[in-house]
RNA sequence: GCCCCUGUCGUCUAGCUCGGUCUAGGACAUCGCCCUUUCAAGGCGGCAACACGGGUUCAAAUCCCGUCGGGGGCGCCA
């Protein structure tokens, strides 16, 4: 059996969609499990809009992603070269070669003569296919045209009537009736290569042996088989996966949220997580487990047993998994990837000490559990950062609003204020001596305290808060973290001041 | 308009290839309970689907036909 060859072919015309990128990933999944080869090709024919730098983020993003590629623009191979717009004299060999069979033929019509053919047609409700005006022009003449510097497509003949037919791995047999695919161009008169055209010298030539792409190609695939019958070559194995559609159930697109691969980077989901997820687009395991590794991914992924229908994006899904992801690394990785999220939003310094990534650690390891994007941190430790009881939430004034808890607040302040470091046993003890002084417990005990402590309702366990808190008041950070005697000192402060205007409204 | 693909809980899906084992399984979401000084997380449990209509058959989510819905294609874009 030959080795298994597969490609992944995107055009460089912007940022990579999840839709391509879960493309991209079956490819490499099929690839790696077979013992196969992953290729790289980039379709940059469209001169309009393909940009050399999104190749490099296109490069970038999908290994980011995790996927590694053996022949390809960027690492090279035996089969390059893996840029259309570098083959171009390939092309036109091969399209001179079914020229000269009189199995292609120049077309001289104008963009616009067809527009407008296509226009007529739709609207008397035929099919909008290429009339083949200019297929019964002498091969003579048109040389001659073309010699004297007339622009021309190159267009395939396609057999007057019949069936194409062919075997998709996904879909089973299918099949399209002849007389209704026009004749497609093969060259522009640009001189690039339409797609129906160079996948198909690029596939063979490349010894590619299945093409895994998209759903929207099935229609593609009889022109494309077309081209491989009048070439005499021996076409691959396809396998059209399904479409991404968005909650609505209309294709994937930017109103429905983040679609690009860099965009879920930026959110801090994990790229395995998001591997993952793909991977459980159209397809799932037999056994029920779903939080897998991309090892785990390559063992159990079977091609055949991937749906048929679309499928939508759920970003609730993703999170769900991400957050599983998340879990799964050790403290020191799940500090590592924080990081940046951290640093960006000025929080963390540019260089951090020993110390730093200690109290980093902790941190996460406090936080992250809850959280299912890396870019929810900043937000999640302002609890940490900052501490300003003028804007308590609703919550936390109505706990000081209640004169009893409101005494409990401004007691514990009056005792932690004076604590250099609040240890964890100074805090039990202040707790205790408060309990024994207001006989407050439980809740009218530990919610006022929290409220004096980070100017809030709910958070993190205090026992787990105030260590963290008294560690990072001692680093050195570009924003410093208050210390519990600072955050007493602070609240007890504006507790008085509002006992005052209490006092000024009772009196007037 | 024509051609092609597709249709199991709100969502991703298992099961359909070889009809009975399906009072249709799992996961996300949702709801409830437990845990708990709060919010989450976590544990436990609940709600929830074979698009519809005809066949075939003792028996259909599973086979056949039709209808309807969704998607894709019909480019000198890829």
């Amino acid at each position: 059996m030959n080795q298994v060859r597969v490609r992944f072919a995107p055009s460089p015309t912007g940022y990579i969609h999840v839709g391509n990128a879960r493309t991209a990933l079956f490819n490499w999944l099929f690839a790696r499990q077979q013992d196969g080869v992953f290729v790289l090709r980039v379709e940059d024919t469209d001169v309009e809009r393909s940009r050399a730098e999104y190749e490099e983020r296109l490069i970038a993003d999908l290994r980011w992603l995790g996927l590694d590629w053996d022949e390809g623009p960027d690492v090279g191979g035996a089969y390059g070269p893996y840029r259309q717009s570098e083959r171009l004299a390939i092309y036109a060999e091969y399209g001179q070669n079914l020229l000269s069979r009189g199995l292609a033929y120049y077309c001289f019509c104008s963009p616009e003569d067809l527009e407008k053919e296509r226009q007529e047609a739709l609207a008397a409700g035929r099919s909008p296919r290429y009339s083949g005006r200019c297929r019964h022009l002498a091969a003579e003449e048109a040389r001659s045209r073309v010699a004297a510097g007339e622009k021309a497509a190159l267009r395939l003949k396609v057999p007057e009537g019949g069936i194409i037919a062919y075997h998709d791995l996904i879909r089973g047999d299918l099949s399209f009736d002849l007389s209704l695919v026009g004749d497609p161009v093969l060259i522009r008169s640009n001189g690039l290569p339409a797609y129906n055209y160079a996948v198909v010298i690029d596939d063979h030539l490349m010894a590619i042996t299945h093409v895994i792409r998209g759903e929207d190609h099935i229609s593609n695939t009889p022109r494309q088989l077309l081209v491989y019958q009048a070439l005499g070559w021996e076409p691959p194995q396809f396998a059209h996966l399904a479409m991404v559609m968005g909650q609505d159930n209309t294709r994937l697109s930017k109103r429905h949220g983040a679609t690009s691969v860099d965009q879920f980077s930026q959110m801090g989901i994990l790229p395995e997580a998001l591997f993952n997820y793909l991977a459980f687009l159209g397809w799932a395991p037999p056994e029920g487990r779903e939080v897998l590794t991309r090892e785990e991914l390559i063992k159990l992924f079977d091609l055949r047993k991937v749906s048929r229908s679309a499928a939508i994006f759920d970003y609730e899904k993703l999170f769900w998994l991400n957050r599983q992801h998340f879990r799964q690394l050790s403290i020191a990785e799940r500090a590592r990837r924080a990081f940046p999220f951290l640093k960006d939003a000025g929080l963390l310094p540019e260089v951090m000490t020993p110390a730093h990534w200690s109290w980093l650690e902790k941190v996460v390891d406090s936080f992250t559990e809850t959280v299912d994007r890396l870019s929810e941190l900043p937000d999640r430790l302002a609890i940490l950062f900052e501490f300003s009881p003028e804007r308590m939430d609703e919550e936390a004034k109505s706990i000081l609003a209640d004169k009893a808890r409101r005494q409990v607040a401004w007691l514990f302040c009056l005792k932690v204020k004076d604590i250099p470091e609040l240890s964890p046993a100074e805090f039990s003890r202040v707790a205790a001596e408060i309990k024994k002084e207001t006989a407050a417990k439980g809740k009218n005990l530990y919610h006022p305290v929290r409220v004096a402590l980070t100017a809030r309702a709910s958070g993190l366990e205090l026992d787990r808060f105030i260590p963290l808190v008294e560690e990072g008041a001692r680093l050195s950070l570009p924003r410093p973290v208050p210390s519990c005697r600072q955050r007493a000192a602070k609240m007890l402060a504006f507790l008085e001041e509002g006992q005052k205007i209490n006092q000024d409204k009772g009196s007037g």
